[in-house]
DNA sequence: AGCCAGGGTCTAA
DNA sequence: TTAGACCATGGC
């Protein structure tokens, strides 16, 4: 078995420097609610229609009616609605600075995130990581299909997190390229095996990690 | 046609 | 504490 920080090794030497989700905090925040057991081109083409419009005031300026149809093609619009105006309204308290956001600690603002209603760990920890750059490993069905292809069978969602955090530096840039990678990888091996799940054994998957 | 997508919440046992 | 129902739409 290898360690996070080889898995971590041979995925940057193959796919080379990940991207970042977005350099807008308020972005990520929401479109990290909107991908929620939705598919990412959804959430693509929702946010392509908005364009320029993504912005918190302008969200925050919206009735719940008009945020609703907005973001409908995503599925389960009303509760996804109601979580972006509460992030909305958090994210205010803080002027919506990023920097403002940044003098909470970690656990407080992790903290903070979950107490809204219609974000969980996996949507706090993206939050977390992409938007406010504090390191709080993501476990999501990437993470979770990754390990599964290496043969690293996990029950639960904060082993996982521990696997990675243990041998990790508690460093964000690296929790968030390694998220990505992962996802790169995912997406790549996805295209040649659809059904990849069960397939991790299989040379096609492994090769050249 | 039917199943799944980068989840989260609430409830029943 | 945990499995299962429910939320909803679009893409394949």
């Amino acid at each position: 078995m290898l360690s996070a920080c080889e898995l971590y090794e041979r995925l940057y030497t193959f796919y080379g420097q990940p991207r970042w989700w977005s350099d807008d905090p308020f972005t990520v925040m929401f479109q990290a609610v909107l991908v929620q057991n939705t598919s990412w081109g959804s959430v693509e083409k929702t946010c392509a229609a908005i364009g320029e419009k993504l912005t918190p005031q302008t969200i925050a300026d919206l009735s719940p009616e008009e945020l609703e149809s907005l973001i409908r093609p995503c599925g389960f619009y009303k509760s996804k609605a109601r979580t972006i105006q509460t992030l909305v309204a958090w994210f205010q308290k803080y002027d919506f600075e990023r920097r403002h956001v940044r003098k909470v600690s970690s656990s407080d603002l992790r903290k903070e995130l979950l107490s809204i209603r219609g974000i969980g760990a996996e949507t706090a920890d993206v939050i977390l990581v992409y938007a406010f750059y504090r390191p709080s490993f993501i476990v999501d069905a990437y993470t979770r299909r990754f390990l599964l292809r290496f043969g690293y069978q996990y029950s639960d969602d904060t082993v996982i997190k521990q696997f990675f955090e243990k041998s990790l530096p508690k460093d964000a840039q690296v929790y968030g390229w390694y998220h990505w990678l992962m996802l790169e990888h995912c997406i790549a091996v996805c295209k040649k095996h659809p059904k990849c799940d069960c397939c991790c054994f299989q040379k096609e998957c492994r090769q050249n990690l």
